[in-house]
DNA sequence: TGTGCCCATACGTTTCAGGCATGGACGTCG
DNA sequence: CGACGTCCATGCCTGAAACGTATGGGCACA
C-alpha cells in the first residue's frame, strides 16, 4: 500500500491535536479535505485510526502505533531529504556555506579567499537564510556549513566560535538618540526593538537584552524575517530601533539610518557549524582555514 | 517536501534495472509515465538523479544517497504496516490465523476450540492465502499467526513444527493412474504437474519432488495461485495431476476427482509460526495450546 | 429550545498520474 | 552508408483524486 508524507503529517497533526478543525488550521487546509484524507487513510489501512466520540476524539490502539512510526517516517524523510542535497552539492564539488545578513563578516571573506585560492575546483555557495535560520538549515541539508549566531540550537551539529562583534544600534537618522556618540542599553528602555518570529524566543530575547539589567523587558516593534525587512521597518516606522552587530553598520548602509554602538551589553558571538556526520571533505577543509584564521591576530 | 512511496518505489525500480524501459515494465506502468515521475523527483529534489547517457544510464551521488535511503524508507513503511494491522486486530481481540488450503488440518480447529473455549472474549479470523503467502502474511502484518507449509522462508518468525501429513495425489477420476491403490513418485515421471508462480522456486519445487529420484525432474503442468484453482485444472485439463496433503483429500473432495496416497515421498511439514516480535498476549496462548495438542498422541 | 462547536457529506473545480502516439538520439547490421 | 531497432523524452487526452465552499447532523451548553 503506497502512503504519502503529505497524510502521515495531516494524521500526526490530528493525533496531535485531537482535534480535525484545530489540525486543518494548523496544516492551512480545509476540515473537510483533513477529514476526508483521514477516512481515506483509515480505508486503506482497514482500521480505525481515531475514535469519534461526541465533543472529543482518541486515537485507537493502531492510531498509536502508527503515530510513533509516522513520526520516525517523516524524520527519516527529513534525513533522507539531507543526504540528498548534501552529496548533490559534494558531487559538484560545491560548498554552500550558510549566514545570516553579514554572517561570518570579514573572517568568512578571508576563508573563501584562502578557501578558493588553495582549491580551485571547488565552488564556494553562499547561502543567505533568514533569522535564526542557518543552523536549522544545516540539518535540513540546505547548507554544508554555516556561520551560526549565537544563540542558537546546535544539535547534530559540530561547531566552534570563530569570532565576535560588538552590537550596535540602528535609528532613523532623525532619532534623538542619533545625536549621542554610543548608546547604552538603558538608553532604550523605551524604544520599540524589531523582532521576529521565525526565530527561537531565547534568540529574541537574547538580541534584546532580555531581561535588562533593571529587571524591565524591551518594548516589542515590528516584527519581520531578515535584515532588509528589519531596516525597512527602522527606516520608515514612526518609532523602534533595531540591534544588529558591528559588520551590519558597514554592510548595511541606508541613507536614513544611523548606526552607534552599544557599549554595555555582551558582543555577538560567532560559531562556524557543520553537521556532526558530514562526509564531505571539502567542508572539513573549509573549517580548518576559518579556525586558522579565526586563531590568527586580526588583521583589522 | 512531501514524497509519495510509490515514486520511491519507482526510483529504485529505475535504479535496480538502470534503464526506464525495463523498470517500467516491472513496475506495469508506462515507459513515458515512470520518465516523467522521475523528472519531477528530481525538480522537486532539485538535484538530478539519474546521468543518462546514450545507451547507459548511472546513478549520480545524490542517487545513491537516495537508493539507500529509498530502501529503508519503503522497508520502514512496510515495518509500520505491518504494527497498524497487529494493533488493529489486537485491540479488538481479534486473532488472525493464517493458512494455505487446508492449513494446520485436525490441529488447528482443535486449538481454534480449545482457545475458544478458554478465551471467549477473543475471535479466531482463519485467513486464507495464496500458495505460499502465509509466511509473508506475517510480516506484513495481515495475521497474527500462521501454519506455514514448509519448505518456507521463516526470516523474521519464531516457529515450531506442529504436524506433518503424507502426500497425495489428485488426478481426474478417468486417469489410468486412478486404478491403482496407491501412487509412487516414478509413476509421475510423465505427468505434467500443476504449479505456482506466486511462491518461491524452493516450495514448488519440494512439492514437484524435484529432482526426483532417477534424477529426472517434474514436467510442468499449468499454472495457480490457490487451491481451487489448481483442482479446477486438474479436473478438466485433459493431462495433469496435483499433489496436495492427506487432509486435502477430505477437504476439497469433487466429483470428477479421484485422491491417491503417494507413498514413497517425504511427507508435508507443517509449521506453527508468528512474528518474532509479535506482543500480543492471545497470540502467544494460541501458540501455546497448539503446540501441547501437538505434543498428544493425535487422537486420529 | 436556540445557539455554537465540531465533524461528515455533497458538489464543482483543478491538478496530476497514466496511457497512447510520436519525436529525437544513438548504436547496429545488412 | 542507410535502414532499422532501442531507448528515453514530449505532446495530448482521459480519468482519478485532492481541495475549497456550502451545507447537514449530532451534541453540549446556555
Amino acid at each position: 500500500m503506497d502512503v504519502d508524507t503529505r497524510v502521515l503529517r495531516y494524521f500526526v497533526a490530528v493525533a496531535e491535536c485531537l482535534s480535525f478543525t484545530e489540525a486543518a488550521n494548523r496544516l492551512y487546509v480545509a476540515q473537510p479535505s483533513l477529514s476526508r484524507q483521514i477516512k481515506q487513510l483509515e480505508a486503506r489501512l482497514g482500521t480505525d485510526l481515531f475514535v469519534r466520540a461526541s465533543s472529543a476524539i482518541t486515537l485507537t490502539r493502531a492510531g498509536e502505533a502508527l503515530l510513533d512510526a509516522a513520526r520516525q517516517q517523516l524524520s527519516g524523510w527529513q534525513h533522507t531529504l539531507r543526504l540528498v542535497r548534501t552529496a548533490a552539492a559534494a558531487e559538484s564539488n560545491v560548498v554552500r556555506v550558510g549566514f545570516v545578513a553579514t554572517g561570518g563578516g570579514a573572517l568568512a571573506r578571508q576563508a573563501r579567499a584562502v578557501f578558493t585560492e588553495r582549491y580551485p575546483d571547488a565552488t564556494i555557495a553562499p547561502k543567505r537564510f533568514d533569522w535564526g535560520g542557518e543552523a536549522q538549515a544545516l540539518r535540513d541539508g540546505l547548507a554544508d556549513i554555516a556561520f551560526v549566531w549565537l544563540p542558537a540550537d546546535l544539535t547534530g551539529l559540530r561547531s566552534r566560535v570563530v569570532a565576535d562583534e560588538q552590537r550596535w544600534v540602528a535609528m532613523r537618522s532623525s532619532h534623538p538618540l542619533a545625536r549621542q556618540d554610543k548608546i547604552r542599553i538603558d538608553d532604550l528602555r523605551d524604544e520599540p526593538l524589531m523582532w521576529t518570529r521565525v526565530a527561537s524566543p531565547e534568540w529574541v530575547d537574547w538580541w534584546a537584552v532580555n531581561p535588562r539589567p533593571d529587571g524591565s523587558t524591551a518594548v516589542w516593534g515590528r516584527e519581520n524575517d531578515n535584515v532588509e525587512e528589519m531596516l525597512e521597518h527602522v527606516a520608515t516606522a514612526t518609532s523602534g530601533v533595531c540591534i544588529g552587530p558591528e559588520s551590519m553598520a558597514s554592510y548595511y548602509t541606508h541613507p536614513d539610518l544611523t548606526w552607534r554602538p552599544l557599549v554595555d551589553v555582551d558582543p555577538l558571538r560567532i560559531a562556524l557549524a557543520w553537521p556532526e556526520d558530514s562526509a564531505s571533505p571539502l567542508v572539513a577543509r573549509f573549517a580548518e582555514i576559518a579556525s586558522a584564521l579565526a586563531d590568527q591576530p586580526s588583521p583589522d
